[in-house]
DNA sequence: TTGAAAGCGGTACCAG
DNA sequence: CTGGTACCGCTTTCAA
């Protein structure tokens, strides 16, 4: 920028105005500079730049595990419309693990980000508060603390879950079991979903016919795998399964027909979060949308305006309805 | 720190070497300054830290569509190598569009990172003549340029090309075709080793058994459904299918089935990456394993060992050896 | 419409 | 072992 300044007999404070297009610049003037900076490829030091504003144009995502669909695809969204406004993603994937995550948090508050983005595995609101005391504008993704009042967009999981009940229950299911997730607002939710759409039909619910799985955020295959196995030792076996997310559900449909028996016919199952693989799986897997990419979108517009904004905002709750997407794993039964 | 300094009755200078524990520091008053640093909870500036030493501690991935897990994979790799070393990692996806490909290496390029990591889906090498401008080290991932003396991390894809195409002959498929993937060097690669098999054993390669998905990047699935559709129109038909990746090998095993054919018996099928879901899918699918984790921690070594270095080196070529993973849709069919 | 001076929050280099 | 000084590349403020 120097050079350009004196190539051209400007001062600095000129060429950096041309840049910014400030308004108070000659025409002429501003043609010069703007030639010059094409032809050198002149590309501002975005440091110096973060470090005399306080705005570093970047912004952070942590997410359980990137290669969870779901995730990667929220994660699209977000940098969709971050790029839009010329910002920058940091993603960090942490791997389900509480501790990594706090670790990253704190890593990226280091980095002065305008804002934060966590889908979060811990169990306090503790790590939040670092994140308060920087006055760093944080939006919570898919899983929120209840009492905490915090930014936050997901889908209402509630009704996920109730949906998802609910159709089975409209397949003709009567025995339905759930396998729930991890600690996080979002297994809580359609847990309870769950048992209000037992309650509102008047169905029982049967011992054992809510199971965790170990490890939920990774490996999910594996605890949906286990876990269904275990309801198949069950008298009565259930009819229809409803999984915490579609990764379990694979893992459930697999045990099932491992042990001989037929879907839906014998046992419905619906996962949730429609993934792209959903409808090549062995059974096509019935499904609810999340919306993943809209989270992403919607939390990337709260994120900006969060970062505009000059007084700290109210925080907003912003809850997308979950829709059903049923496919050969719920076939009608009866 | 200019603060604990002054609290302390020292200069910034000596914090900031204590900050960075340089030896030369008295013991008693390292301690005092580190615990202060503790009650504040101080987290260096690294924005100013970057605008003089010239390094930002963080690296740039662009890939082509985070949503396909191999990308996922090699991004969780990477951000896991780097992390160690307390880097951090900006991701960018990149959509399949080269020229939102570009857009992104010139954002990139601007914020000063140190190094930069790209699954490219350009058709020349123009855009990373602006990379090497800069200075900035860079390692190709998955894809490289054939006479571009550049650092790259992938697999081998001829062996991988000639691994399933063997495969799908041990098996005894006789008329195999082959659904390639984008102007990338791994899909000319394993079209390579495809050819290269077929020619090893004396077989012929029918007319029209060598098609194109139109997108590969993303739309992966319809590519694959669309070119299997045409495969089965042709006379004769083939009898195992080699994908130049595994969701397009889901769209091909979907049309398959839709028009009443069997996997293995009639057609087998094999893909390559090796996804997490490959196993669960209607048909389980072959697959060649391309260690995705395993790219993105080499990929994140390799780079790491660059920036370190203060003279450029020579550029290094990682090859990875693919291997098969035999599944269901590649059973025996004889 | 333009520019000089003063930092932003650190680090490098050398002198004490 | 400690600290003064200059300066990284840019923006802000205010005077010309």
């Amino acid at each position: 920028m120097k050079d350009i300044a004196r190539e051209l007999g400007l001062s600095v404070v000129t060429v950096s105005k041309v840049i910014r297009n400030h308004s108070d610049i000659g025409e002429e003037t501003r043609q010069r500079v703007l030639k010059r900076i094409k032809e050198l490829n002149y590309q501002p030091n975005m440091a110096a730049r973060a470090l005399v504003t306080g705005r570093t144009y970047s912004a952070g995502l942590i997410v359980p595990d990137l290669v969870h669909s779901f995730f990667a695809e929220v994660a699209i969204g977000l940098s969709d419309a971050l790029r839009r406004k010329s910002y920058s993603l940091l993603i960090s994937s942490a791997e389900g693990d509480p501790d990594l995550e706090r670790q990253e948090i704190k890593r990226l508050l280091s980095r002065r980000l305008d804002a934060l983005m966590i889908a979060s595995t811990q169990t306090t609101v503790e790590s939040f508060r670092s994140i308060e005391e920087q006055k760093v504008p944080y939006v919570l993704i898919d899983r929120c603390f209840l009492g905490t009042p915090a930014n936050f967009v997901g889908v209402d999981d509630v009704a996920a879950g109730r949906l998802a009940t609910e159709h089975l229950i409209s397949v003709g299911c009567r025995r339905i079991a759930h396998i729930r997730g991890p600690a996080a607002s979002t297994a809580v939710g359609r847990l309870e979903g769950y048992v209000q759409a037992l309650a509102r039909h008047e169905m029982s619910q049967c011992e054992g016919y809510i199971l965790a799985g170990r490890s939920a955020d990774v490996d999910s295959w594996v605890s949906g795998h286990e876990a269904m196995k275990k309801l198949l030792g069950l008298d009565p076996r259930p009819d229809g399964v409803f999984c915490y997310n579609d990764p379990i559900a694979v893992g459930v449909i697999d045990a099932i027909l491992e042990a001989g028996l037929r879907i839906p016919e014998d046992i419905a199952v619906i996962g949730c979060g429609n993934l792209h693989f959903d409808r090549s799986l062995r059974v096509p897997l019935s499904s609810v949308d999340q919306q993943s990419r809209a989270i992403g979108e919607r939390a990337g517009k709260l994120v900006l305006s969060l970062i505009e904004a000059k007084r700290p905002a109210q925080p907003k709750s912003i809850l997308l309805e979950p829709n059903i997407v049923p496919r050969e794993s719920t076939r009608r039964v009866a």
